[in-house]
RNA sequence: CGGGAAGUAGCGCAGCUUGGUUAGCGCGCCUGGUUUGGGACCAGGAGGCCGCGGGUUCGAAUCCCGCCUUCCCGACCA
């Protein structure tokens, strides 16, 4: 079963096979604007998918979905000086509409902080009011110089949340529960693909913020690509904006806030965390179509064939699709191994006349038979199996290329392919300096267990450092 | 935004150096037929402001200028 190449190998030119995916597999393409970006079916299904599981869990945690508008006065981000320094190279600014030029800019969200917060400051009266707790899922647009699809365009979709709480204590508390009970456990069980938790580096936090966290993924070529983030504000945005409550004490007193978010970002996480040289990989638990069934040849005993697999796979509760498309086998066959589904049924002649069916794996090249009566069982677990096999590859890929070393200059050395994990005492300052020199940057801040600080003034952290998207 | 490469049919490309009939090829697409267990074959057919704008010229895909877009490498970022 010799895999026809219909893509630039990865180990030819690891760009050009992400390139090559996303256009072969039909998820995007680029927009007439630079950095904008077409979403087509099948990607948006991705990113539905995504959302769904991520909704899901983001409600479990009392958040609740709002809307915010995407035209924000400038004078809001303003009021925050970090946020406006950091943010003020990437707007879109509007300065003229309806015919005349505005009073004042308008500036197309890069993000929400701002808007909501003016909000919040109204909404929230007592500590009776708190947590606020506040998700919306919409487009942002940040002017990108060097745009990629999905990895980093000028307009994309997210879910931002923005949390307001009694003191800094619960809004730690909470944003540590996004990161770990939406974010890890959505990267874990649905993605699949094993990742570094831990604290952003002074450097490289979120404009405004006084803590980000992030979950650090290790990609196929070894370079890093952030897949979420969360962040404590502090009291920062509730001072800009006055976000105050009235204590049980009686006492006027000031929020604290969090904002997190994962973006469409995550699908070319998906892309470059499971691929091969067949196309995309993707995880049973994340797969719009988690199983297709092909009828070898477009005749009706095996149409009907396949169709009352799929019936019985539908009914057992999986998400399964009947590949009625005319062309040849090995043509249909090479498209759904674009795509990525998990599981395909084929249904031909020879299966019919034993009463069974082939199935074959897309996570490994192996292709087995089972009775029909057997089928939906056999589909169940093997997609287990599938969604068990991807995690445990990532997990040894990204431990295989993570180094531990005890210089900075070894770090760098590291970091070109892979990551490295130092101590951060080492490379803190002049060392994380010399790292973005030669375009490696710390990713993230842990202690030496393993587990996510608190802050970066806790002692004796470590340090990961990669090349990054 | 700096350095490099490139824009010709849906995709991949040739043609440009040396301006001149009707702008070609492969894949894909449409129609008909033969096929079908890993990208099938035959025949017929459709599809082009040659990236956009300006200039030179009797005449521009071809020469000149400007702009836009894409890709690679850097600085900024989820």
């Amino acid at each position: 079963m010799a895999t026809p190449s219909v893509l630039t190998p990865q180990s030819e030119d690891f760009p050009r096979w992400y390139q090559d995916v996303v256009a072969k597999a039909e998820l995007a393409e680029n927009g007439p604007v630079r950095g904008t970006m077409v979403v087509r079916p099948y990607g948006y299904a991705l990113w539905e998918r995504i959302q769904s599981e991520l909704d899901t869990r983001i409600k479990a945690t009392g958040a609740q979905n709002a809307y915010f508008p995407l035209f924000i006065p400038e004078s809001y981000l303003a009021r925050e000086a970090e946020h406006v320094e950091g943010f003020s190279p990437e707007l879109a600014v509007v300065t003229f509409a309806g015919g005349e030029e505005l009073a004042e800019p308008i500036v197309v969200r890069p993000t929400s902080e701002t808007i909501i917060g003016e909000c919040m400051a109204r909404w929230i009266q007592s500590y009776r009011d708190l947590p606020l707790l506040l998700n919306q899922w919409a487009n942002v647009v940040r002017w990108e110089l060097r745009p990629r699809l999905f990895l980093r365009s000028t307009e994309f979709l997210w879910q931002e949340g923005h949390t307001a709480h009694v003191n800094e204590a619960d809004a730690r508390a909470f944003a540590a529960r996004i990161h770990r009970e939406v974010y890890d456990d959505f990267l874990t069980n649905v993605f699949a693909t094993p990742t570094y938790l831990g604290i952003k580096p002074p450097s490289e936090r979120f404009p405004g913020a006084v803590n980000s966290t992030t979950a650090e993924g290790v990609m196929l070529d070894g370079k890093a690509l952030q897949m979420v983030t969360t962040h404590e504000l502090g009291q920062n945005f509730a001072r800009a904006f006055g976000i105050t409550f009235q204590s049980e004490a009686g006492q006027a007193e000031l929020c604290y806030t969090t904002s997190w978010g994962a973006t469409t970002r995550l699908v070319g996480g998906l892309v470059m965390a499971h691929g091969d040289d067949a196309g995309l990989i993707v995880p049973p638990r994340l797969a719009p179509i988690q199983v297709v069934v092909v009828a070898v040849r477009d005749e009706p005993p095996l149409n009907e064939a396949a169709g009352e697999v799929a019936r019985a796979l539908r009914d057992a509760g999986v998400r399964v699709e009947v590949d009625t498309s005319r062309g040849s086998f090995g043509r249909r066959v090479t498209n759904w191994e674009l795509k990525g589904v998990p599981l395909r049924v084929e249904v031909g002649p020879r299966d019919l006349a034993e009463g069974r069916v082939s199935l074959v794996r897309r996570d490994v090249s192996e292709k087995t038979t089972v009775a029909v009566g057997a089928v939906t069982r056999a589909v169940l677990d093997v997609l287990t199996e599938v969604q068990a096999h991807l995690w445990r590859r990532a997990l040894a890929h990204r431990d295989a290329n993570t180094h531990d070393v005890t210089s900075v200059a070894d770090a760098i050395d590291a970091a070109k392919d892979g990551v490295a994990r130092v101590a951060w005492d080492l490379v803190e300052g002049e060392g994380e300096r010399l790292a973005n020199a030669q375009a490696v940057s710390v990713r993230c801040l842990q202690r030496a267990d393993g587990s996510v600080p608190e802050s970066s003034d806790e002692r004796d952290l470590v340090c990961l450092l990669a090349r990054a998207y």
